[in-house]
RNA sequence: UGGGGAGUCGCCAAGCUGGUUAAGGCACCGGAUUUUGAUUCCGGCAUGCGAAGGUUCGAAUCCUUCUUCCCCAGCCA
């Protein structure tokens, strides 16, 4: 169950055990596909279908795709991976206003990259709302022509006003009751071209007094001239999502649609629509089923599409991929890695509670995969230097460092131990406090990979800041050689050398928001900017990382997981982003 | 004050067709190992399941009332 690659099976949650059940009781065992979308004929002329469940990933392709979206692919990806189906990877794409082609390019390379595909049982499963354009318009006449739909001419004000409020019913419009015939003809109309946008809409005939006000007859064609991205020109109306969507998923014989908790309300609907064009003949029983799941808050974090434009537009970020952004564009350049997105999705569990979960969770899942995948380098952050006076001047030496202290098979590298380094501002004190068992005068620390030396002295410049520090090596104690250990030292801190170091340009990042919730007890969300979420500093590094391609992944000892950035790196010259710090339990 | 959801350890989350000591993860606290104050490893961590009543030999699980939080009045999704 649990086997090498195969991640250990995620926790229960009610979503897996509907799925079980419905496997068990052989709910959808009388599917027929036929290769593609389709409507009922189309199935019935199908095979049985090769997948168990079908589910699917319907993005509006308007944004990028953001850590909440990782949550839903790995759902949905996940459940068709471990229960023998496909998930569809299905662009929402409706709405011809706000739909680019840039985004499903951007999202269709982001799940890749999450480590999910949509090939299956021999055919891509990659598809478009608006390719059941044709459907859906056909969809909308059987339902006129039975009587539960029509052709509404008021005004969208008036339609508000009519549609009663959370306590009140609401009024039949005036044209509730039209004749079949003029709806029909209307409708054809509006498809035509004979008809201004917003001068009238179709709706579906249900219930004006319902309490469920998603019920009061919502409007399921709209009249938009727009240029769509797929359709063209073809069309001038355009299905609303509530009508569409469920249409989509029966076409595309989802089993468990699966979506987040503000369209609860909206299931009904979902049966509804579905439920009339079975009993029309044009959709094939077993229907599909919508779950509804609560989606991601994350602390520290702000996910809403309007906060992450804002914040863009507005500069307060590079980018759509700056590093420091909840994209997942932004994530993969901040060096996360789609392991750890998975790791996260099956530790947060999926149940319908609001919940927020903490950002060290994702964190941890980052640090536990990079801890197993990343080798290890060298890199002085914030260089000062260490002479070492009984060391030979001139002279230079090799040390030994594994590249991966869990995986000896990945070798060791050689790097150069001279007399001065550049060792780490925070590894001398020159009057330490209880606890610290670093360099301070007259203390002894192991060179990691080296000599045990013993501290001498230090200079200061007129600042008052700590330029050098001086010291002796201890001759029969480096590392890899018999008597390495006749001298046991608690502290062990890196360095590199000066001649043989190079400088490079690191960036230090940190959480862009400094409250848990941004924008909580009525502040601006903007207030709560960490106005130090990013340093960029030069660092001294091992020689060997200049050879690191881009979207490498490195702990550097002893501070943390880097990544070589994807955009800025040039060959030989590769600028690096910190992903997130080490674990630190004496800085707490 | 209409309708739909949710309240189990600091954060998640199983369990909820009633039945031994309320899973598991993360965090946290001890301790061991460690040439990363990392990793790893051991141990600890809810007489309690939003509150109060009730049913029952027995309730987180059933019933009643109360309470807190979230969502819904786009020709957005």
């Amino acid at each position: 169950m649990s086997s090498d690659k195969t991640p250990v099976a995620p926790a229960a949650n009610f979503i897996r055990n509907i799925v079980e059940r419905d496997l068990e009781q052989g709910t959808y065992a009388s599917r027929r596909w036929s290769g593609a979308p389709g409507d009922a004929s189309q199935q019935a002329s199908g095979e049985p279908d090769p997948a168990k469940i079908r589910t699917r990933f319907p993005p509006e392709p308007n944004g990028y795709l953001h850590i909440g979206h990782a949550k839903s692919i790995c759902l949905n990806f996940g459940l068709a991976r471990d229960y023998g189906g496909v998930c569809h990877m299905r662009f929402d794409d409706t709405n011809p206003e706000k739909e680019e082609q840039e985004y499903v390019d951007s999202i269709k390379d982001t799940v890749k990259w999450l480590g999910f595909g949509w090939d299956a049982f021999d055919q891509s499963h990659l598809y478009f709302a608006s390719n059941y354009f044709d459907f859906m318009y056909r969809a909308a006449e059987a339902l006129i022509n039975n009587g539960y739909a029509y052709v509404d001419q008021q005004s969208a004000e008036d339609m508000r006003a009519n549609r009663g409020t959370l306590t009140e019913s609401g009024k039949d419009s005036p044209w509730r009751n039209r004749p079949v015939e003029e709806s029909l003809h209307l409708f054809h109309e509006m498809r035509d071209g004979q008809h201004a946008d917003g001068s009238m809409v179709l709706r579906a005939k249900i219930d004006m007094a319902s309490p469920n006000i998603n019920l009061r007859d919502p409007a399921i064609y709209r009249i938009k001239r727009a240029h769509h991205h797929n359709t063209g020109d073809k069309w001038c109306i355009y299905p609303m999502y509530t009508f569409a969507h469920p249409l989509e998923d029966a076409l595309e014989q989802i089993t468990h649609s699966i979506c987040t908790l503000e369209f609860e309300d909206q299931r009904p609907f979902y049966d509804w629509v579905l439920e009339r064009l079975a009993e029309a003949g044009l959709l094939a029983n077993p229907l599909p089923k919508q779950y509804e799941f609560s989606r991601l808050n994350l602390t520290y974090v702000v996910l809403s599409k309007r906060k992450l434009i804002e914040l863009v537009e507005n500069k307060h970020v590079s980018g759509w991929d700056d590093p420091r952004l909840p994209t997942l564009a932004g994530a993969r350049r901040r060096g996360y890695t789609p392991e750890g997105f998975r790791l996260f999705a099956d530790r947060i569990g999926v149940s319908k509670s609001d919940s927020w979960i903490e950002y060290t969770i994702l964190e941890d899942c980052m640090r536990e995969t990079l801890n197993e995948s990343a080798e290890r380098r060298i890199a002085v952050l914030d260089p000062i230097r260490l002479v070492i006076d009984n060391y030979p001047e001139g002279q230079s030496e090799d040390c030994f460092a594994p590249n991966h202290p869990l995986k000896p098979e990945l070798g060791k590298r050689t790097v150069q131990l001279s007399k001065e380094l550049w060792i780490e501002r925070e590894d001398f004190m020159e009057a330490p406090t209880k606890g610290y068992f670093r360099l301070f005068p007259d203390g002894m620390v192991r060179l990691r990979y080296g000599y045990v030396v013993k501290c001498t002295g230090f200079e200061k410049d007129a600042d008052g800041k700590v330029t050098t520090v001086h010291c002796d090596y201890l001759p029969d104690t480096k590392s890899g050689t018999p008597g390495a250990d006749s001298i046991k030292v608690k502290g062990n801190i890196h360095w590199v050398s000066v001649n043989h170091a190079y400088a490079a340009e690191i960036r230090l990042y940190d959480r862009l928001f400094k409250e848990a919730h941004p924008g909580a007890a009525d502040r601006n969300y903007l207030d709560d900017i960490n106005p130090d979420s990013v340093h960029t500093i030069t660092a001294q590094l091992e020689p060997a990382l200049k050879e690191a391609q881009a979207e490498e992944r490195f702990q550097f000892e002893r501070h943390g997981y880097f990544v070589a950035d994807k955009r800025e790196s040039k060959a030989g010259n590769p600028v690096f982003n910190r992903t997130v710090t080490l674990r630190d339990h004496w800085h707490k």
